[in-house]
DNA sequence: TTGTAAGCGTTATCAT
DNA sequence: ATGATAACGCTTACAA
């Protein structure tokens, strides 16, 4: 039998300083740096110094797919959004990737393209990359999703959405559709329109529209198929709905567009065709963004605050992942903001 | 001596399949599976079909951090970029992370909030993470950043900017500010003004400006002192700069914005002080975004396609790590987009 | 309190 | 063409 040591070429390792470089410089044991560095373990005040001392003057930073490896658990959060096109999806991951940047944890980002099955696959694609947690929009998943991150034990949360069975921040969609609608509703409006992204798409966007035909029923009122329309989400897409919703035999006096988006467009129509607004027609659309209080006049809409989602969803996954105790059902604020394109139905004044 | 086996618990493992899993499954060495994944190597043609269904079948998706590990690379590309609040930049990144993602990358987000300092620490924390590319905004970085990824041997590319150093993917600034402000010289205009992001952030914004005043120059004007004034990227804060702009003893007849969101802001004061557009004074933005088409009059302004950028950004970082050749030098084209808000100066009409 | 070394899931080297 | 196994850089169970 050969008991003589076995020789392989060196593998190609990278330049970076590691712990064993810590080490040898401050005369420990890579145990003694990673207690140090990792802030669990028992070493000596003084040592502990030292070690962050040299650890920081060598320029070390730890190898984080080592460290993942090693520990079985990592400080990066995934974020599956629909799209980043959506300013609303953008603003509430700017804010997420703030609050776990804050913490130590980087941001793995990935989008769905309003699609399931894609959603299904970036998630696999981040789950692999060792995702100590989830952000997600909305709460139509594919159940598929939902086992996988439940045999992962991956902590999830549903943004901008309320959610029976699932960890969320948000608010409850439907009943911002029925607080806008009861709004209009009060100004005296009998005829209603309403202009929204693609329900196929959009658990928020159904959602909505459910609070819309609610808030009607309840008056005795309902909204007529031909007075719904489903866009794609652009601002021409939503002119585009409303030329079409105008040239029906009974015109609406109020159109809720499902966001802010299309009733920019909604309302760009109503100047060219030359429809006084708010006087003929009401326009109402939900998010407040930016731009809805420099249109002319300024839009009427419901704010939904998407950093707060994107905040207060950071900090239930720190809180769940570091085993803080944690609420799973988090409502977010939303508020009626009156301006200048909703008014009293005509002949009502 | 003591000869018998040291006896530990055993450590927490994933329930994850792993390539032991598919090797045992398939009757093979993890070597063998791994070679078949990772289509190097030399596998009998049959061998790899049965590998290759046994693992789909098991639903085996390999643990990143181990791969990284093992390999010294990773299927992880990083970005930085200032604030996912401006639309460019979200577009940009957006169309990146597409592309990246079609070529089995995931994208790794950070943001520097326009700090050069918090931009280094991003990085450092990507690098940390193990990513293989890095895409950045503008070529204006700290000299660390620089040598940390040279001695790490990260690819890197500049967006939104050309660079003398650096592999860039974007357009000439300067360029860009000097073909609006001639646009506006041919119309006669004299007098001028210019509303811009904070110069102290953005390369980007100091060479629009830069691009202004050479244009002037060389017909014998200049950008007077008072007459550039320099804001928070935000609508307000156009309109703000606008009126301070118009209170001042000469009035310019045209108006440059670094980009269309100050614009926008700068019209709504135009509107809102019942001064004529483009009657009395012309604006122009930088940028075209899509609320642009939408203002009344709709915006005259220089088209950025931040998409591509974000597309050949990712084509160029792939490229390179896949050691296939490129060009360094990525020019994306810009278009003057003219629309409402220009017209002849006042009395040369 | 500190050190030793096994083990995390892969890849890649060497032997067969 | 395939298998055995060292090595990747770190954490952590256990020994000292």
């Amino acid at each position: 039998m050969n008991t003589e040591l076995k020789k392989r070429a060196p593998r190609r390792k990278s330049n970076a300083i590691s712990v064993m470089d810590v080490a040898r410089a401050a005369g420990v044991s890579t145990a003694t740096v990673s207690r140090v560095l990792n802030g669990n373990g028992t070493v000596a005040p003084a040592l502990q110094d030292r070690v962050r001392e040299i650890a920081q003057n060598l320029g070390y930073t730890p190898h984080a797919a080592a460290r993942a490896l090693a520990s079985q658990r990592s400080k990066i959060i995934g974020a599956v959004i629909p799209s980043l096109e959506n300013q609303n999806f953008a603003l509430g991951v700017f804010a997420l990737q703030k609050r776990i940047g804050e913490a130590g944890y980087t941001l793995l980002l990935a989008c769905s393209y309003y699609d399931q099955e894609d959603e299904l696959k970036q998630v696999r694609a981040l789950i692999a990359d060792g995702i100590a947690g989830l952000m997600l929009v909305g709460r139509s998943h594919s159940p598929a999703l939902y086992e996988l991150l439940a045999k992962e034990r991956i902590p999830l949360v549903n943004g901008w959405t309320v959610d029976q069975h699932h960890p969320y921040v948000g608010f409850d969609n439907v009943a911002v559709g029925r607080r806008i609608a009861e709004y209009l509703l009060d100004l005296g409006h009998v005829h209603f329109g309403m202009i929204t992204q693609m329900t196929q798409h959009s658990d928020r966007a159904a959602d909505r529209i459910m609070g819309v035909r609610t808030a009607l029923q309840t008056r005795g009122l309902e909204l007529r198929h031909e007075h719904l329309i489903e866009m794609p989400h652009k601002i021409i897409e939503g002119q585009m709905a409303m030329r079409a919703l105008m040239q029906g035999p009974v015109r609406p006096t109020a159109v809720i567009c499902g966001t802010d988006l299309l009733a920019v467009g909604a309302l760009a129509e109503a100047h060219e065709a030359g429809i006084d607004v708010p006087g003929e027609l009401s326009i109402a659309g939900i998010n407040d963004i930016e731009f809805s209080s420099f249109t002319t006049p300024p839009l009427t809409t419901m704010r939904l605050p998407a950093d707060e989602i994107g905040t207060r969803s950071a900090e239930y996954l720190l809180a769940h992942i570091e085993g803080r105790p944690v609420s799973s059902q988090n409502i977010v604020p939303t508020d009626l903001i009156v301006r200048g394109t909703t008014g009293r139905a005509p002949g009502r004044g």
